[in-house]
DNA sequence: TTCGACACATACCA
DNA sequence: ATGGTATGTGTCGA
């Protein structure tokens, strides 16, 4: 089957890696970034700010350009070679849908935080605590890069905080909108509280939204909107306007508590070096469950035919099997449904492979308290006046303050990675 | 010091 | 059980 570009076929060559890229971009859609001013009053409400918010134009006309393959892979290829300058380019997120596998049969339980060994109050009896010999081999024994412990449930997200109401085309209800998270991969938790990743490491985020009071047949049947804060040419606050919502879609950024530090992530494919590397996708998403721990560490690397089948009706929602199902004549639905951009829709949008850029400064300049932050926003995607496409942070959740270690050496021979890392805290 | 590249090693997957 | 993969991390050199 075809594949895209967060996906990871294992079989895949450099050449299919590319050619899968573009492929996924043709039948992507592109979400031009948030406004500048939208994006600071946002980052100010929780005391981030990012003054290196990209340029509008430059971005509105780079997405006219990413309307073209070639364009893409043109990109593509630059960012292979420069993270930096991807950065910039990622704003134009490509929105995609499809991506792997997977089996499990399981459906969701509450997802709830896992047991970490440092989490509870396990005592020196236990044997979750390490004994000496352990912590001695913690500082000896590398950690396997195949091994499945290397899925770790990480921190617990904020509850979500509202930036723009949502109402019910039909009646004006307001709409509440809750965003799930989970990191399943990647961050471990030091004994004085602290999470931790590691820059040179992956991590793996899953995410989905729900609406209060809508079962998923109710919010198929429905249209919504939202206010779009307008604001004239010099940035002056005019009003809000009210704007249908094509369709909702969700993405993940990272912040950093220095508010005069952008950061931003990368996703690699199995392939890592050897295929491209692109901003985390944006996923046009409709309402779904977010899938436990399990699955999403059994979601990882699939190759099997039947288990990626079976792991992408946890992940997506097929719109084209649901009109058949359904009998619904395609072209008569009237539902947000037809408004995705494709038939492969996010239930849970799911984040695998995911790094901080390698340019971002660790801990660099005296900054002692440092660290970043990941936040899942809920978009509206709404068309403007000239009919271009424009996202709306609707709403957002957020991870507790995060620790991400550098490459330096002094980073990897105390603590283990995967042992037991983090009795110390680093600065 | 930091970063890209390349290399090694090892558990996962079929 | 075997062979191909995926990925933590060691290392070299700019």
């Amino acid at each position: 089957m075809m594949t895209i570009p967060t996906d990871d076929h294992p079989s895949l060559t450099e050449d299919d890696a590319a050619a899968a890229v573009a492929a996924a971009n043709s039948a992507v859609v592109n979400i031009p970034h948030l406004k500048d001013d939208e994006a600071q009053q946002l980052h100010q409400q929780y005391e981030h700010h990012n003054p290196h918010q990209h340029d509008q134009d430059q971005i509105s006309a780079q997405l006219s350009h990413q309307l073209s393959h070639q364009h893409y892979q043109q990109q593509q290829q630059q960012q292979q070679q420069h993270h930096h300058q991807q950065q910039q380019q990622q704003l134009q997120q490509h929105l995609h849908h499809q991506l792997q596998p997977q089996q499990q049969q399981q459906q969701q339980q509450a997802q709830r935080q896992v047991h970490h060994p440092l989490n509870h109050g396990h005592h020196l009896g236990m044997l979750n605590q390490p004994n000496e010999t352990e912590l001695l081999e913690s500082v000896t024994k590398k950690v396997a890069p195949r091994s499945s412990d290397l899925f770790r449930v990480g921190p617990r997200f904020s509850d979500t905080r509202h930036h723009q109401d949502i109402y019910c085309k039909r009646n004006d209800m307001d709409v509440n909108p809750v965003l799930h998270a989970r990191i399943d991969r990647g961050f471990e938790i030091g004994e004085n509280g602290t999470w931790i990743g590691y820059k040179r490491n992956y991590f793996t985020l899953v995410t989905a939204f729900s609406l209060e009071n809508f079962d998923f047949d109710r919010f198929i049947q429905n249209k919504f909107y939202t206010y779009e804060k307008s604001s004239a040419r010099n940035g002056e606050p005019v009003g809000e306007n009210k704007v249908e919502i094509s369709y909702f879609a969700i993405r993940l950024v990272a912040k950093c508590s220095d508010n005069d530090v952008s950061i931003s992530l990368i996703q690699h494919t199995a392939k890592r070096d050897k295929g491209p590397q692109f901003p985390p996708p944006i996923y046009p998403a409709v309402p779904g469950d977010l899938p436990d721990h399990e699955t999403v560490k059994a979601s990882c690397n699939k190759r099997n035919g039947s288990k990626i089948e079976n792991m992408n009706k946890v992940f997506y929602f097929d719109r084209a099997e649901y009109y058949h199902d359904t009998n619904l004549d395609t072209l008569k639905d009237e539902s947000i449904l037809k408004n995705y951009p494709s038939d492969s829709i996010a239930r849970v949008a799911r984040f695998e492979r995911i790094q901080f850029t390698s340019s971002i400064r660790i801990k660099s300049t005296s900054v002692n308290s440092r660290y970043f932050t990941l936040h899942v926003e809920l978009l509206g995607i709404i068309e403007d006046e000239d009919l271009q496409i424009q996202p709306i942070l609707l709403s957002s959740i957020e991870t507790p303050p995060l620790i991400i270690r550098g490459r330096s050496p002094s980073n990897y021979h105390k603590e283990r990675t995967s042992g037991y890392r983090g009795h110390l805290v680093p600065q």
